[in-house]
DNA sequence: AGGTCTAAATTTAGCCCTAAACGGATCTGA
DNA sequence: TCAGATCCGTTTAGGGCTAAATTTAGACCT
């Protein structure tokens, strides 16, 4: 999911650009995508009135989200894993042993749907990764349980992502991380409590 | 795009299997996916070393990346429109008159490969939304142009989803958007500079 | 007991994306 | 002028996800 920048805006009304050279006159870096700045005036400037004021949040996030996400994958495709697959397994690692779940925990764990677990758990199953039995807890459940294989990819893989990771967020100043953490744990929480909320996704809204 | 809360840490190098309880590692509301302070603990109990530092940053981003695609994807299903076809028709109109860019400049705008913009070009032209014709400028260049009923379906649908994601961050004060807006501007130049250099994705990194 | 309800997991249909192969046109240089 | 290098856009193969339909097994009633 995470998908685009942000719904709107792009540049000034002119720059059409159809052809040209990208050379000197072009607005900005023609190699990037438009900033959130970029963006938010291009809705002023053809349509004022627009309601921009939460681009400034959204959009980087959704581009930071897609730059992490896409190298996230291009440092485990090394490796021969994807990102899914790992974050089943790292959530099973993380959980302690004996490294078991049911689906449902699973599911909630890593915010998709109790279908997309099932496959998940299919394709790992079938890479030796997990194994899925019945368990007699609650009515129909079924808990995954991390193979030795499983658990040896994700020692051999997750202290390179996490170390990429933290080289991409090295340009903070660790003031910068700090404050930064705490404002998007603020934003988490208040969203998670907004969203599902149906009434708010009225056209209206509030 | 975005997929997961972090690929966290996993435990200990032996311990294969333990036992029994899971019990421990649910610390927090059950019907929630973990914060990642939570993340970080885990890992920090089950693999003490593990490079944690970038968690509190990446996790919250993909959380919130997913909160909001996910329910943007929920207001526009009303509208009948994808939100990759509606960052498509936005690109093209908030470049303003005549509405019109090649296919290589869209990629550029929508943080997506050529591949995915032919895609949604061939599906939006299908649903009479673009057009799409040979222009003389450059050597093999495509120009998309936004028809009446694309123009129309962008006004009747911006305003909601930026309403909406208005509403979902207005937990915030003032002060703290702003802030919010600023650090995310710096981390998002910062790690688009860092991002494709190669040498960095190396094991040893940094 | 038997019928109905509900919860949990899976399956299915359909969408969207990336990476890589492909097709065609322009530029470059002998 | 022709071969090769390039550049753009499209097509293909395959992965991954959501939403909805389906299957199953206990729970609940009468």
């Amino acid at each position: 999911m995470a998908r685009n920048p942000q719904t709107g805006r792009d540049g000034d009304g002119g720059d059409r650009d159809g052809a040209r050279t990208p050379g000197p006159a072009a607005p900005q870096d023609p190699e990037r995508a438009h900033s959130a700045r970029e963006i938010a005036a291009a809705w002023e400037r053809e349509r004022p009135g627009t309601p921009v004021s939460s681009i400034g949040i959204v959009t980087p996030i959704w581009q930071l989200a897609k730059l992490f996400g896409d190298d996230r994958r291009r440092v485990l495709a090394r490796a021969g894993v994807d990102t899914a697959t790992l974050d089943l397994l790292s959530v099973l690692r993380r959980s302690g042993p004996p490294y078991a779940l049911s689906t449902r925990e699973l599911g909630r764990r890593s915010l998709v749907t109790a279908g997309a677990v099932s496959q998940r758990v299919a394709r790992a199953e079938q890479e030796g990764l997990v194994t899925r039995e019945a368990a007699g807890g609650r009515p129909r459940t079924v808990l995954v349980t991390l193979t030795p294989a499983g658990h040896d990819l994700v020692e051999a893989t997750v202290d390179q992502v996490l170390h990429r990771e933290a080289d991409l967020v090295a340009g903070l100043t660790p003031e910068q991380q700090a404050g930064l953490t705490e404002l998007l744990h603020v934003l988490l929480t208040d969203v998670q409590s907004r969203v599902g909320d149906d009434r708010l996704s009225q056209v209206g809204g509030e």
